[in-house]
DNA sequence: AGCACGCCGACT
DNA sequence: GTCGGCGTGCTC
């Protein structure tokens, strides 16, 4: 008799290592385990090393590269059936590959906690209560003593069934384990009851406009395809997002919804709250592990028919996938900037094609990428024209700072104009993308500036709390008050922050509310929420902030728009910084006139002949998307080309760039350069040191996204072979967002 | 990463 | 004499 084939599993373990470890299932462990449990997307534990870790099974094989007397036997099997649905299990093990990450580490560390501690998914819905055998025997007489615990055991004996939460309304948590604890009641899991489809809605949906309407009848809901809802800010694309979900859901379909930022905009979930009378899961970073836990198996069980999320949401798995919808496209927050450097637009692609349902990318300011994608077929361009409900677009104006004075940074006719407003009792929106009070403390004898020791950066003078903060490693110290190198008491704060035109605006409108909205004025929790119902009142003030207010939260009632600083965006070394300018002052302007008074916006600059500012003011971001577009097509930048960097960092400058030096060579002995495939670096970042750490990169792009990824892929496997390796921090970067 | 082994400095 | 610093090697 043939020696049966031995059966090996192909596991991934969550470490940094590129690839997958093999396990020995026993014969006789094979022969009583239901071929279920072994299937690729079960877990399993097994030796890793020294020690004892949670696995995923990501395939089967006969044999196996490393010698068979040194395999070891899988441990625990976890699973009963695969606990990613294949095609999220697909999905992972693609975005691995094409991000180049580890795939134990892109699984580990993406699911939920409590997943890779091995627990158990456990079937979701309503906890509840019933009497047990013993406690429906209980005498009349008994528990008198106990006057709660009676009244609860007689609510069970006329309901039978009653969830905990309903319990919990009338008894204590203590009453219901005392009585768990006598084993008189016993909890069950109910499965949440259906919602017939005709009672689906709480509320009506709004009419569409015409363009509104071309654009919903243009979304196929019966296979893959990719729409770019693009239009301004109140041109109703939220409409447009319940209506398709509405859809989705008479098909009993589940939507995934993604967002960059749940905390901004509590008011994205209560519209879809307000809408739906379905189960709806958001997941945030507030959430407990067992609460994400549970919202991820709600997703999995298709409990939950809407799943919001941020950009780790991706990876929820869907048992009846009918939509993913992601809106405000062009945030930068759905690239994860560290580890696992995925981004989740262009998954969320993928996934829904490998899925086969269809995806809207929605945003004010579409990225160039997905404009690209418009221009060459793979994505319909869904524009919508006019703003719903009638108000009218802003009008623009650049205020020449070179030939106005100005004061804490608002130039004399940006002030005629707040004052104005003021005076006709609407709001004004101040934009500076620059918290703290001054970007600078410098010694006016001597030129002295405090720097940061860890960074290559200036310390920014926070005046309110008194004192020195790095924006970049978060170092702290009190403001001096005598220059260390001249001892002279000359130290002025130099430049402009949030902090100081607040101070300053305050001071010229004593009668009016100056509201500063960034991240150091809304670190205690609800001062957000304040400001928001202050703006929301209609009352006169003054609003001024970082990108925090260019987010989220729509103000209705404002009227004037000023942006202090237009220039920082013109002259950074970014190939994205045109773009990003664009995008940051389109959905700033967006904040103002709405309803019936038309609004303004001041730009202030020292540039006002700009060819690009011009451009966007006169024309609008569409045009200005367009001009830049054929740039970087001409300039063969991405999404021309394709681009990766591999980055290192490390306490000794010559260590991380030595290593690229290596990572480079060894990628020349691949694939030397051609017309096809450039190299360039290792170049310093941006900010070289940073947090005490000097950080490199290299930069390599390719005509074709078929050659990148191979060549990754070999570099990336010899130089984690390489000692050199663990003396520097390094990562690849596929498509990288920020240089 | 995480963990162990191993070889040199200042302390109970 | 030991405790512990981090260089080096390994994980099926």
């Amino acid at each position: 008799m043939p020696e049966p084939a031995p059966l090996i599993l192909r596991v991934a373990v969550p470490s940094p290592l590129r690839r997958l470890f093999d396990y020995l299932v026993p014969p006789e462990l094979a022969e009583k385990t239901p071929a279920s449990a072994l299937q690729p997307g079960c877990r399993v534990t097994v030796a890793f090393g020294r020690r004892e870790v949670t696995g995923l099974i990501i395939e089967h094989s006969d044999s196996s590269e490393f010698a068979m007397s040194k395999l070891k036997p899988i441990g625990q099997l976890i699973d009963s059936e695969p606990l990613l649905p294949p095609s999220l299990f697909k999905l992972f093990v693609w975005a691995s590959r094409y991000y180049q990450h580890p795939i134990g580490d892109a699984l580990f560390s993406t699911l939920p906690v409590l997943l890779r501690k091995g627990e158990r998914p456990t079937a979701q819905g309503q906890k509840c209560w019933q009497l047990s055998t013993l406690g429906k025997g209980l005498g009349p007489e008994s528990l008198k003593q106990a006057r709660q615990q009676r009244a609860l055991i007689d609510a069970l004996r006329t309901e039978q069934i009653i969830s905990d939460e309903r319990l919990l309304e009338q008894f204590s948590r203590g009453i219901i384990s005392q009585l768990k604890q006598k084993s008189l009641i016993e909890s069950l899991v109910r499965a949440e009851p259906q919602i017939a489809s005709q009672n689906m809605l709480k509320q009506d949906h709004l009419a569409l406009n015409s363009s509104q309407q071309q654009a919903i009848d243009r979304i196929d809901h019966h296979s893959f395809n990719c729409s770019l809802l693009d239009g301004v800010t109140g041109s109703g694309k939220t409409e447009i997002y319940l209506q398709c979900i509405e859809k989705a859901l008479r098909y009993e379909r589940q939507t995934l919804v993604l967002i960059p930022e749940i905390n901004l905009t509590p008011q994205t979930e209560k519209r879809f709250r307000d809408r739906f009378n379905v189960p709806i899961v958001t997941l945030h970073s507030g959430l407990s592990d067992k609460q994400r836990l549970s919202a991820w198996m709600q997703a999995r069980d298709g409990t939950a028919k809407i799943i919001l999320g941020t950009r780790s949401a991706i990876f929820t798995p869907l048992k009846a996938p009918g939509l993913i919808i992601l809106d405000e496209e062009h945030d930068q927050s759905y690239k994860q900037q560290e580890g696992f450097r995925y981004s989740a637009r262009d998954l969320a692609v993928i996934r829904a094609q490998q899925e086969n349902m269809p995806i809207i990318l929605g945003s004010a300011t579409p990225s160039l990428e997905s404009l690209n994608n418009c221009h060459n077929g793979r994505y319909q361009h869904l524009i919508l024209s006019a703003r719903a409900g009638n108000s009218i677009q802003p009008s623009w104006q650049l205020i020449d700072l070179k030939s106005e004075r100005s004061n804490a940074g608002i130039a004399a006719s940006t002030m005629a104009a707040i004052s104005d407003t003021i005076n006709h009792k609407q709001q004004v929106l101040v934009f500076l993308n620059r918290r703290g009070f001054a970007p600078a403390l410098l010694c006016h004898q001597c030129g002295w500036t405090a720097q940061c020791h860890s960074c290559d950066s200036r310390l920014t003078v926070h005046r309110a709390r008194d004192r020195l903060i790095c924006h970049h490693c978060d170092f702290q110290q009190r403001i001096a008050r005598q220059c260390p190198s001249c001892q002279s008491r000359q130290l002025v704060a130099a430049g402009e922050g949030t902090e100081r035109s607040e101070a300053f605006l305050q001071q010229h409108f004593p009668n009016t509310k100056v509201l500063r909205v960034d991240r150091d004025s809304t670190r205690k929790k609800g001062a957000m929420q304040e400001v928001f119902d202050i703006a929301d009142s209609g009352e006169p003030c003054i609003l001024i902030g970082t990108q925090m207010l260019a987010k989220g939260h729509h103000f209705e009632n404002v009227t004037l728009v000023a942006v202090l600083d237009a220039d920082s965006g013109l002259f950074s070394p970014d190939f994205r910084s045109h773009e990003r300018m664009g995008q940051l002052l389109t959905q700033v302007a967006g904040r103002s006139g709405r309803g019936n008074v038309p609004g303004r916006v001041f730009v202030q600059t020292h540039q006002p002949d700009h060819p690009l500012l011009e451009l966007l003011i006169a024309h609008g971001y569409s045009h200005f998307a367009d001009q830049l577009l054929p740039q970087r097509q001409l300039t063969q930048l991405p999404p021309f080309r394709y681009m990766a960097v591999i980055r290192a960092e490390s306490e000794r400058a010559e260590s991380a760039e030595g290593f690229l030096r290596l990572a480079r060579k060894i990628a020349e002995s691949l694939l030397p350069a051609n017309q096809a495939l450039g190299y360039l670096g290792p170049l310093p970042a941006i900010m070289e040191k940073r947090a005490g750490r000097f950080r490199y990169l290299l930069q390599i792009d390719a005509d074709e996204r078929a050659t990148l990824g191979p060549l990754l892929s070999a570099v990336a496997t010899q130089l984690e072979n390489h000692k050199d390796s663990r003396r520097v921090r390094w990562s690849i970067d596929v498509d990288p967002q920020e240089l």
